[in-house]
DNA sequence: CTTTAATAACTGACCAGTCAGTTATTAAAT
DNA sequence: ATTTAATAACTGACTGGTCAGTTATTAAAG
């Protein structure tokens, strides 16, 4: 029993709170929020169950931090690309579809955006964050936009805020139908043509002569 | 103790079931299947638990009971509605349209659909049953309806299922953001509004001079 | 009297959260 | 350099509570 051996356990305080999140989006987008065990996370993150608590209060804590993680990167780089975006609304709408099909398509948003839909009854706070910084932020900029365009003649009468819930409920249905009935047989949709029809049917649709 | 008094039950061998689903109905809708709790499902059928399993011989075959009980009424009304109808598609749209929402109004496909889409990774069979059923039938005569419009002259080029998707998309996200996020003090959408706005926006973006 | 719908107390499995003890790591003392 | 003391990251067995499903018993109904 003189040969070490490999150590049982490393401490890397700093690497921790990354790894158990990371372990924990996984198993939350797999199980939601009920079905999702302490245990799995701690083992898929390398830990054990106890050291989870050494960085999160709660499970809901976690949840909180996990729903976080998939938030930050996703809203910031969106709402800067459109921001800074001069041309006409005809434009903006063959920027913004593909942008958000290609977020859709790859980011966390997805099953985690799924999750809080599921849950959210059971956890309202968990809502209520994804709403306040994710959703109202993204229609409140998309209402703005057609707003602007509006009064620019761009774009026709109707309600702004009912206009954007038009423009981005495809790919809400999309991400939906490939979480929900793709593993179970159905035949998916695909994110990338549906941007496409979609960009044409609104551009008919919205849009008046004056746009390009 | 001599008199008699109330009788401590009934036996009604023939209402029990419906009774008992309608409460797994409402709890399931409030709850989600893992939140919701056989107990309470008892309590407000007005029976002990124990007499749920003269019914139902587990808690996922009463979540069948339900999604069935959800469907049934409804999915033969709209394709009998929607078979019957015998004018040029755009008409077809003004009568679609708000048939949809008052059925994600009214009835007890949005609270289960949701709890569908929530829990289904955990209950497959469930989002199976749902699909086959519900979901894929009427994606199915939408598109149908589009590709015979089609070859009719009336609605432009494209893929008749991405054009079904496009027309349900906002109903559905109109119905999760009624159970998701009013709750928690977002602002509802106008489901009857959202239907008129998007009827002007497909007619002018699917339609083609050719229709009415 | 027999049958059976219905009850209510019960069981066993599961799991979030706890905590007493263990081990890696750092640093002070020799 | 080597030993020793102190710290804190980490473990894993444990607990208290919850809940789906079972069963012994009661009572309604013919």
């Amino acid at each position: 029993m003189l040969q070490p051996g490999p150590p049982k356990f490393q401490r890397r305080k700093d690497d921790r709170p990354g790894e158990i999140v990371a372990a924990a989006l996984a198993v939350f987008s797999e199980k939601g929020f009920a079905g999702a065990k302490l245990d799995e996370i701690a083992r898929r993150a390398g830990v054990s169950k106890g050291a989870l608590y050494l960085y999160f209060e709660t499970k809901e804590e976690l949840f909180h931090a996990v729903v976080k993680s998939a938030i930050a990167p996703n809203i910031a780089m969106v709402r800067q690309r459109l921001e800074s975006f001069p041309g006409p609304f005809g434009g903006l709408l063959e920027l913004f579809l593909p942008t958000i099909a290609g977020v859709m398509a790859t980011s966390a948003v997805a099953p985690i955006g799924k999750m809080v839909i599921g849950e959210g009854r059971n956890f309202p706070e968990l809502a209520r964050y994804w709403h306040d910084e994710l959703v109202a932020p993204m229609i409140g900029l998309v209402s703005g936009m057609i707003a602007a365009a509006q009064a620019r003649g761009e774009v026709r009468a109707g309600d702004p805020r009912l206009y954007a819930a038009q423009i981005m409920a495809p790919f809400l249905m999309a991400v939906l139908w490939r979480e929900t009935f793709v593993p179970v047989g159905a035949e998916p949709f695909d994110i990338n043509q549906l941007a496409a029809q979609h960009l044409g049917v609104l551009k008919a649709g919205m849009l008046t002569g004056a746009s390009s």
